[in-house]
DNA sequence: AGCTCCAATGAAAACGTTTTCATTTGGAGT
DNA sequence: ACTCCAAATGAAAACGTTTTCATTGGAGCT
């Protein structure tokens, strides 16, 4: 039985003769070491939690996607949930997946400085790495979103734009909204540009009819400076339904980076993360904690560069027709 | 010890007194049961493996938004492997899912005919559903690719259209891609037109430059059906490239139903698979199977409902110009 | 009172590993 | 020939539950 073991998880240890006898007859009989009794007795699973808002944003897939290559590179499997922005779904989820034995956890919350998710894990003592969000006091992956919004601003106002909208998703749900939103601000008003021209749009479902009402005023924005990328395509559709030619009467840009805006017509332009990145390092940060024994500091955090997909959907602002 | 096993079990084989006594303790010293040592003893995880082609087409994400909804409904948590289409990792994540000891499988694989995958699952006698894949000796639940495909050709031909082209991804890494092409080729021949206009376009890299190339033919076909809809983007972004307007000069179909789709201009007309329903509905036949402890068999297949998205990437064929 | 019966609880075994500690074995060194 | 050591293996405990079986203490009945 410990030979076993032994052929298992230190196969130096046993005599090559006798391991290749082990292994045949494992493979005969179809035996390989039970998890649940190996946790147990290890107090380890070998498993990594993840809390996500929601999969049906690409941004999350794609991130999640490099969890998995990574965790998978490691020996680690996965333990996803997700919450659609709720904090209660938070909790629970991270209630669940403590229960659930996980070594570790990476998790997307909606306010790090908030959230009671993260005091939980902090009183159970388990590792943790928070994705894209970006906090003082905890280990993080993430870009720098006021930085990164800008710069995309600083673009606009170069184009010529003046009226400029930050349409954004639901602030109090995501503190990468937030950050974008005073990037935003920052950056109109470096410029002596007013910047309270921001729609909010909590739902997807109206999302489309409010940017386009927003659009059909007389003294509309002549670029729209979105949140996500999902805003941004939903912006561009709505541009579309009120007339607009995109870029030619309007410009618009995303955040995040999501694959499919490169096949899209305008292509997107928008700043990029590296979503799978993200994911990955996030992985390799709690592995290396796990393996060395090491507690994970909010110095160990990392923050990744972005950078500015040139597409189709900015261009200089039309020049106004003189008054007729 | 036994008592306190009960009160999260059997809550109501313990004296109310004393169970409201060990929940306050356990609240107190942040108790709650050792999942490794519950699945050890009782021999269940109550988890569920889940194998994937990826995470980066949205079909796929959806559904695994659906699974995971229904999984923590049932009180399952569930486990996500992806293999990107390639037969050995599909081989590999069932193997690590085994030793994982997950209580039975949700899996999207290439081909159900001859996976060695699945008949790995069958020895090991782990109850498992195929998700999107459709095979007579298997669970599935999946929609009637050659039906929505024989439909969809049919809705070009009354629109005018007569030389069509299927735009399809890898045939020999999925048997959806080869129902569909049948599905294409039985409705392009019962109205006597030409099916043998197949674009397989296997990389993701060069598809939007080999769409293009089939585009700028002079004999051009005047719709094109594809199997998928990241393809169908991907066309029309080569449609555009090419100068072709679309719908007026080319009309283009999808597949699957990605809600993405919706939010494009042209938006994108396609076949919609409900994708989370399908995740769900999986995730429901093995949950029933493990707790009533039935065997699953072929005949739990579903073959659930799908429909034409009316977008607008389709039109009738444009009047032929009179040659000159 | 004496009896049965039931609800509530406790004791102990078992789940399948890993790991420590002890034992065996064979070879090298003296 | 003897000791000593290292390598290889085996025996047994422990991980934290669940579950069976036994025990207890009343309640209800005759």
């Amino acid at each position: 039985m410990a030979t076993v073991s032994r052929v298992f998880n230190l196969p130096d240890k046993v005599n090559a003769e006798t391991r290749a006898h082990v292994l045949e007859i494992a493979k005969k009989i179809g035996y390989f070491p039970n998890a649940s009794a190996r946790s147990l007795r290890t107090q380890r699973s070998r498993v990594l939690g993840v809390v996500l808002p929601t999969l049906l944003n690409p941004v999350f897939a794609e991130c999640l996607d490099g969890i998995a290559q990574a965790a998978s590179a490691s020996g680690y499997a996965i333990l996803p949930m997700t919450t659609d922005y709720k904090l209660e779904q938070e909790e629970l989820a991270v209630n669940q997946l403590l229960a659930g034995n996980v070594d570790g956890m990476v998790l997307v919350v909606s306010n790090p400085a908030t959230s009671q998710a993260l005091v939980r894990l902090r009183v159970a003592q388990l590792p943790y790495v928070l994705a894209y969000n970006r906090q003082i006091d905890h280990p993080c992956v993430s870009v720098d979103n006021e930085l990164a919004m800008r710069e995309t601003v600083i673009r606009l106002v170069a184009l010529g734009h003046k009226r400029v909208a930050l349409i954004s998703g639901q602030l109090a749900a995501s503190d990468r909204a937030q950050q974008r939103k005073r990037g935003f601000s920052e950056g109109m008003r470096s410029h002596g540009l007013d910047d309270s021209n921001c729609l909010e749009v909590p739902f997807v479902e109206t999302a489309i009819q409010e940017i386009g009402k927003l659009l059909r005023q007389s003294n509309r924005p002549t670029a729209l400076v979105c949140s996500n990328d999902l805003i941004a395509i939903r912006s561009i559709r709505a541009a579309h339904l009120a007339g607009l030619r995109v870029p030619q009467d309007i410009s618009i840009t995303g955040f995040d980076g999501i694959a499919i805006g490169e096949d899209m017509t305008p292509m997107l332009s928008t700043i990029t993360q590296p979503n799978q990145v993200i994911g990955q390092r996030s992985v390799e940060l709690l592995v290396r904690s796990l393996t060395e024994g090491t507690p994970l500091n909010p110095s160990d955090s990392l923050l990744l560069a972005h950078s500015f997909r040139q597409g189709e959907s900015c261009a200089p602002v039309a020049i106004p027709v003189p008054h007729s």
